[in-house]
DNA sequence: CAGTATCCGACATGATACTG
DNA sequence: CAGTATCATGTCGGATACTG
C-alpha cells in the first residue's frame, strides 16, 4: 500500500508515476476522461464537449490517452469518417482515483479561495510597504 | 458525490477543480506534498529530500502551496535563518486521495509502460511506411 | 468529419549570481 | 540557511490553413 516510503522517492518507477500525475494534472485530460466516462463519444462531440479546447489540443490530449492505454480509438471508414473513443478499462479504473480527487477539490474550492485571498492581501501589504527604490 | 454532472463542466468551480488538478499535475508539488506528509521540515531537508529540484522551483512550488493554504510557513529568525514547512490541516487531507492517485499510478505503471511500448511500435511502423518525400 | 502541419507567443523551468 | 533576481531556453498551447 506504501508508495513513496519503501521505493524511496527516486526509484524509476517513482519517475513514472509522475508521469501519470502530469497527464493529470493536464488542462484537458481530465476533462475528456470525464466525458467518456458515461459513453463513447465521437471527436466533434469531444470538441464540443470540452468547449475551451482547440482542435490541436483535443487530438493531442486523445493521443496521448491512448498512447497510455486509457482510452481506445475506434475508426468507422465512412464518409465522412467517423471516429469513436472510448474508456479502456484501465480509463475506467483511473476515472475513480481522479473523481476522488475532484471531489476533494470540489469540496475544498471556497476554503483554497479564501486562503488565496488571505495570502495575496498579505503580499500585497508587505509589497506596499517596501520602499526600497534602487 | 457527483462533481461533473450537476456542474455542467463549464461552471466556475469547476474551473477551479482544474486548477487544484493542475498543483497536483506540476512535477514538485505532490513530491513536497508526500515528504511533509510524514513530519514538517526545514527548506534544505526539502530540498535535498527532492533531488532534481533547483532552489528557485522549490521556493515557487511551496509558496504556491502555502497560497492555496495547504502548507504553513514557519520562519524562526535565528542566525542562521530557519524555516520550516508542514502540511495544514487541508493539505492533510489533500495528501489522501493523492495518495490513492499514486497508489493507482503505482500499480498501473507497468501496463502504461507495455501500452506505450505497443503505441510506439505501431507508430514507428506506420512511419516507416510513409514513403511521401515531398 | 477528423485530423495534420506550421508558425508563433506565453509561460514554465533551470542555471547562475547575489543578499539578509 | 533561505531565499530573491535575472537571464536563457524549451515546451505548451492557440490560431490558422490545408487534406483525405
Amino acid at each position: 500500500m506504501e508508495v513513496t516510503a519503501p521505493v524511496s522517492r527516486h526509484s524509476p518507477a517513482c519517475m513514472k508515476v509522475s508521469q501519470v500525475l502530469s497527464r493529470i494534472g493536464d488542462k484537458w485530460s481530465v476533462l475528456v476522461i470525464m466525458l467518456l466516462r458515461e459513453r463513447s463519444r465521437r471527436f466533434s462531440e469531444l470538441k464540443r464537449g470540452v468547449e475551451g479546447i482547440s482542435q490541436r489540443m483535443l487530438t493531442l490530449t486523445l493521443r496521448n490517452l491512448e498512447r497510455d492505454g486509457l482510452v481506445s480509438r475506434t475508426v468507422t471508414p465512412s464518409i465522412p469518417p467517423r471516429v469513436d473513443y472510448e474508456l479502456t478499462e484501465m480509463g475506467h479504473s483511473l476515472a475513480e482515483p481522479v473523481q476522488a480527487l475532484g471531489a476533494w477539490a470540489f469540496r475544498h474550492v471556497a476554503q483554497i479561495d479564501a486562503a488565496q485571498a488571505r495570502y495575496d492581501a498579505e503580499v500585497g501589504n508587505l509589497e506596499a510597504c517596501e520602499q526600497t527604490p534602487t
